[in-house]
DNA sequence: AGAAGGCTCTTATGTGTACT
DNA sequence: AGTACACATAAGAGCCTTCT
């Protein structure tokens, strides 16, 4: 059952997953404008290990980075597996899977075989004693020292641990960076993520539907089979509720969502309990509805801000999210006597009352 | 017809709070 | 201190549509 496997995962609050680069391509591709002389930054990471790092050291030239910032945690399965450790400068004599940071300010042909590439990070790194040092603490996103090197930072681009993605978040907010991060479909309904994006001060990226692959350690049980795979002895786990959370500017949120239905009364319930219509698919919005409509969480993936204000979410038990449209009573949206699942509501800018 | 992708749906349960 | 609720939520599943 659906709700066993969320009540496992709940339980487990695993936070061992491995972002795939062609995800953080796909997603990357459109934003290089906004990196250009940025600070960027990648915490809850390995340096040695993470697709995130590797993306923005091979793309640093291209995207006309001032600075690359990367921190490990001392908590990663993995961490500092793949590459031997001690055969950098900075980390001779540490011990292995200890967190460390890396510092980039600049990516040439350092070993002179005539092309940029990787390759001239690892040699950077086993030459430059300043680009790879030992964290003192345990590399945690809320310790002392990674605060220091966030508040370096221009952008900060990471898959975070779900477990702790709004104090995560809180911490972005607090200190007022742009940001792009992985995050639970879920986590839209979190009361404080949904309040940011209420005030426009979070929405969502490019590459949010489909199907997005993570490593997981060996040892990591996954009861579906068609949401498994294995290549090269590397285990992959497949889900298809991971979005990009952000507050960079996309070309997506100003796109308008085109409308085809018209509303009739026969076609549209009014919930029992809201002061609003049900419209259970983001298609069958209508064009010509001046009222409150209550969507499905995955409105948010086409919301563009011009064309739709979001009035409030179902299920806030009067913390004041739903808008003022609430009867107060059942929590949950009520159509013909049964629950729906968790409604954003939201109203037409461009239909006049 | 089968595979892949896009989109919508779930309820058991840990945690916090107000009680006795 | 112990108990009874109320509340918020989960690194997923499953259905339906579209592609090959």
């Amino acid at each position: 059952m659906a709700n066993q496997n969320l009540t496992n995962a709940k339980r487990a609050k695993k936070d061992e997953f491995y972002t795939q680069r062609v995800d953080i391509e796909k997603e990357l591709k459109h934003y290089k404008d906004q990196f250009r002389n940025k600070i960027v930054y990648c915490n809850c990471d390995d340096p040695f290990e993470s697709k995130f790092f590797e993306y923005f050291a091979a793309n640093f030239k291209e995207l006309k980075l001032k600075k690359l910032i990367s921190t490990s945690y001392a908590g990663s399965p993995i961490a500092g597996q793949m590459l031997p450790f001690r055969e950098y400068e900075g980390l001779k004599n540490k011990k292995k899977k200890e967190p460390l940071k890396i510092e980039i300010n600049e990516v040439k042909d350092f070993n002179l075989d005539g092309a940029v590439s990787l390759k001239d990070i690892e040699y950077l790194l086993k030459n430059n004693a300043n680009s790879a040092t030992p964290l003192k603490g345990d590399g945690d996103f809320r310790s002392k020292e990674c605060i220091e090197l966030l508040k370096k930072a221009d952008i900060v681009v990471t898959n975070p641990p779900f477990s702790l993605f709004r104090e995560y978040v809180a911490q972005l907010v607090e200190y007022n960076k742009k940001f792009l991060i992985l995050g639970n479909q879920n986590a839209i309904t979190y009361k404080e993520i949904f309040k940011l994006i209420k005030e426009n001060k979070l929405w969502l990226g490019y590459d949010n539907g489909g199907t997005k692959w993570f490593q997981v350690p060996d040892d990591y049980d996954i009861p579906t089979e068609s949401r498994k795979k294995i290549i090269n002895g590397v285990k992959y786990f497949s889900m298809g509720s991971i979005v990009w959370f952000t507050n960079l500017d996309t070309t997506k949120r100003h796109e308008e969502l085109i409308l085809y239905k018209k509303y009739s009364p026969k076609d549209y319930h009014k919930y029992e309990n809201y002061e609003a219509i049900e419209v259970s698919r983001y298609t069958d919005i209508p064009k010509d509805y001046d009222g409150v409509m209550g969507v499905p969480v995955t409105f948010l993936d086409k919301w563009n801000p011009d064309q739709f204000e979001i009035v409030g979410m179902a299920e806030d038990n009067g913390k004041g999210l739903s808008g003022g449209i609430w009867d107060g009573r059942n929590p949950h949206c009520v159509v013909n006597g049964s629950n729906k699942f968790k409604r954003i509501f939201i109203r037409n800018k461009k239909v006049k009352k």
